[in-house]
DNA sequence: TGCCAGGCTTCAC
DNA sequence: GTGAAGCATGGC
């Protein structure tokens, strides 16, 4: 039996290049949570999404036909050619070319702009199973309920709610000492000197110096803002993590200009596979 | 128990 | 412009 999964209410999908464990585990989304053997669930944009594997590439979505056309297929990034991506990359580069096959079926996903700038402002210097309990957290003390089938998730709080929750509030969450810069950013927004959505119209120089001027915010966090928050896929996220990877294979210089335009995606395979995979 | 985490701000120099 | 200390708290 499918479960939550009604026939009327579900939506069967087969793209290439499309893996959503490695999704799930590739550090771009903390509330896309593995839920059984096959499945998963994703809490975004006020709703609650259900996703069972199939088998390779093939899945269900527990929406409408209708729903899926409209947020999920964008969300997941599911018409870019991400095939065309990996082919640019040259044979002689051994390290990259292991990291993109191994990487296979990471998109880069659409997520909302506010929920990134807040996610990885709490990002720094905590790990990741810390930062998936912290925005649970958030969620659970501060966002809207969801009726997810008789239980109940939490969507990200909004701007407001978390102005409301106060520097207190946030800390309860432990936000630690990032709670000001959160509540911050929140107070910017209610002001309207920061407007999320607006930025969506700025190119990439106008986006980086909006989100560098936010207190708690420097280069590595503004880069994935950029890049999930605002799909800019040529921002290029360096943390730890990365400069181990360029350091050990590349001397510390990273041939950048190679991937122009798309270097975003090229970044998230190497920490994937940097993160997830010991024999290299 | 102690160490480290998808870094940033602040303050010397 | 570069370098180094200090930072709250959870995971392992």
């Amino acid at each position: 039996m499918l479960g939550t999964f009604k026939e009327n209410l579900m939506v069967r999908v087969d793209f290439p290049c499309f893996d959503i464990q490695k999704i799930a585990e590739s550090g771009q989304c903390f509330r896309l949570v593995r839920s059984g053997q096959d499945d998963w669930t994703l809490t975004a944009f006020g709703k609650a999404l259900h996703i069972r594997k199939i088998k390779n590439g093939e899945y269900i979505f527990s929406c409408t036909k209708r729903e899926f056309n409209s947020i999920w297929k964008n969300y997941f990034d599911l018409e870019s050619d991400y095939g065309a991506y990996a082919d640019q990359i040259p044979k002689s580069d051994r390290f990259l070319s292991a990291a993109a096959e191994y990487s296979e079926g990471i998109r880069i996903l659409n997520q909302d702009p506010w929920e990134m700038l807040i996610t990885f402002l709490l990002s720094q210097r905590k790990s990741i199973p810390a930062i998936r309990t912290c925005v649970e957290k958030l969620a659970s003390s501060f966002g809207n309920e969801i009726n997810d089938d008789g239980k109940t998730v939490y969507a990200f709080p909004t701007p407001e709610q978390l102005y409301h929750a106060g520097v207190d509030g946030i800390l309860s969450c432990s936000a630690g000492y990032r709670a000001p810069y959160l509540y911050e950013a929140a107070s910017l927004v209610l002001s309207g000197e920061l407007d999320p959505e607006y930025l969506k119209n700025s190119d990439d120089a106008e986006l980086k110096e909006k989100l560098l001027s936010l207190r708690g915010v420097g280069e590595k966090v503004a880069n994935c803002v950029m890049l999930f928050g605002y799909h800019r896929i040529n921002a290029f996220p360096v943390d730890v993590w990365m400069n181990r990877m360029i350091d050990r294979h590349y001397n510390g210089s990273f041939p950048m200009d190679l991937y122009r335009g798309f270097a975003g995606i090229i970044q998230q395979y190497i920490f994937y596979y940097g993160r997830t995979y010991s024999g290299h």
